[in-house]
This record gives structure tokens, C-alpha cells and sequence, in this order.
DNA sequence: AAAATCTATTGTATTATGTCAATAATATAC
DNA sequence: GTATATTATTGACATAATACAATAGATTTT
């Protein structure tokens, strides 16, 4: 295998291992393993300011570790 | 379990994971659990500047990823 | 001890990441 | 449509991580 597609291949994985290598990002995932829940919740759960929940949450999400489901108004977050 | 015990623990796993979250030190890894080789060997194998190199094992190193023996000049990596 | 070889550290510039307030977007209820 | 509740996004700022050249440290050879 040449080397620049295996540096891409390298790099993807640890973008992978970054989005978990976050002390919140891990809480949350601890969390949703436990039981799926919203938004609201996370943020009173972790006593943080909900825009930077709502970030890691997009990371987590968009790395495919998450899934979020909306229900009315809030949006249930699950593994 | 309180709050800030529990966030002690989470930042301290997400640092190992931090660690191993970077493409270099992902193979440089990949290369040790292959064979064990020195800092030279590693340069040469990885295309990269020496100091880089050195900075990437230092860490894989301080979190207990790897061991280097030295053998006369040279220092020998293996995980 | 001087030269040569190999590795570690330091200094610095650049880039990436994280946090938070403010604001926007979405959905429900009235 | 207005108000309310929940979540997402943006912008500004601070902090952390990375790369690399230059330099220092360690070991062997001569």
C-alpha cells in the first residue's frame, strides 16, 4: 500500500479516536449507554452550558457514535 | 460518586486515549507491534523529521505505551 | 578529548480544539 | 400568529496540540 493512501487511512482512524478522547464527549457516551435521553437532560446531568453539550453532541453524532430522534420539542439521544 | 472525582477519572482515560488518537503515533504503534526498531529506523520508515519522531515516542512513552532500551547509541522501541 | 552518530529537548510559529454567550432554528400550545 | 420550550449554530476568545529547525545530551570510536 502506498504511503499517502495509508496516512489518510491512519489519519480517518484517529479522527474516530479523537471524537472520544474528550472527558465530556466520554461522560456523555457513559450516559446514553445507561439510558437514551435529551438534551435537557444531559445538560442538568453534567452541570454544563448547554451550547457546548449541544456541540459534542454534534460531534459525537456526526462521527455515527449517536443518534438523536426528535420527539415533539426535544430530541431523545441514544448510542 | 461525586462530580468532580468522576471528572477526574474521565479526563485522565481521555488522555491515554488522546494519546493514541494522532495518525503518527498510530504507526508508529502499528510498527512496534510489528517488530521493535529504533528512532532512526522510524524516520526513515515514516518520511518525517527526527525531532517530530522523538516528540511522539516521548509521549507514547510517558503514557506507558512503549519502552525504549537503549542498545549503545541507539534506543531500541518496542511496545 | 575530539569527532561522529544517534536521540532528546527547546523555542517558536501555526493550527486545532474547547468554551460560552448570544442568536437562530424548530416544534408545540395558546 | 405569538409565546414558550428545546435544541443547533455562530462568533469571539482562550487554551492546547503539532511540526520543525536548532540545539543539547549521550555514547562510541579514534
Amino acid at each position: 500500500m502506498d504511503q499517502l493512501l495509508k496516512k489518510r487511512i491512519l489519519t480517518k482512524k484517529s479522527e474516530l479516536l479523537k471524537i472520544i478522547a474528550h472527558p465530556m464527549r466520554l461522560c456523555i457516551l457513559s450516559c446514553l449507554i445507561d439510558e437514551s435521553c435529551n438534551v435537557t437532560h444531559l445538560v442538568e446531568k453534567m452541570n454544563t452550558p448547554q451550547s457546548t453539550i449541544s456541540q459534542h453532541l454534534s460531534k459525537l453524532r456526526m462521527a455515527g457514535l449517536i443518534v438523536g430522534e426528535r420527539k415533539g420539542v426535544e430530541i431523545t439521544y441514544s448510542i
